[in-house]
DNA sequence: CCACTATTTAGCGTGTATGCTAAATGTCAG
DNA sequence: CTGACATTTAGCATACACGCTAAATAGTGG
């Protein structure tokens, strides 16, 4: 799985897309438990979201005592600004 | 379903990124045909592939003859530009 | 070591996305 | 009107995404 593929898929579904704008405000770091206080969901799954969003590059997570502390990776995101960027080009 | 969810589902595929980029580079149109030799999919493969594009707004359709020529809808695109604005303002 | 907190892993059900083939639709050319 | 062309609609199979619950793992405090 290239990683355009990666990112447009991780970007696809509103819980993930949510969990980035919110970790975003907030700092750019937020614990699991956090993320998953977020959601009415069961924990798993928001931990598969996140895991979805860390193997697709947007996260990435660090141990801090009994926690897992994520944070996100904005560089990631400008691939798709850069795909986007295609569409600025005027073709010749 | 709102705009961001059809966009951002539009484009998770890879398929659908191919059609956008291609009929850009093809100057912003292309007929159903020249959409379906592009792949080696069945014709009707393609055919729901461009609708989701379509429901999405990101592609319109006119007819011509006997043919469909699609246009490509680049100010629907800057919605995904919008969302990622939301990464570079710096959070207070 | 035990109990508690924080979080993930495992495994299951269900709905939707995506591929296919066959049939329908719409348009033009003679 | 008929046949051929261009494309979509209908309907089916399969795989995967996403929700859940139950159990496992890892770290902390007493």
């Amino acid at each position: 799985m290239d990683a355009y593929e990666a990112v447009f898929t991780a970007l696809a579904h509103p819980v993930r897309r949510r969990i980035l704008l919110t970790m975003n405000f907030e700092g750019g770091s937020m614990s699991a438990g956090a993320i998953a206080e977020m959601f009415e969901h069961a924990w798993p799954t928001t931990t598969r979201h996140v895991q979805v969003l860390e193997s697709a590059g947007l996260l990435r997570h660090e141990r801090q005592g009994r926690s897992r502390v994520y944070h996100i990776e904005r560089k990631r995101l400008e691939l798709v600004r850069d795909w986007l960027d295609w569409f600025s080009k005027v073709p010749y």
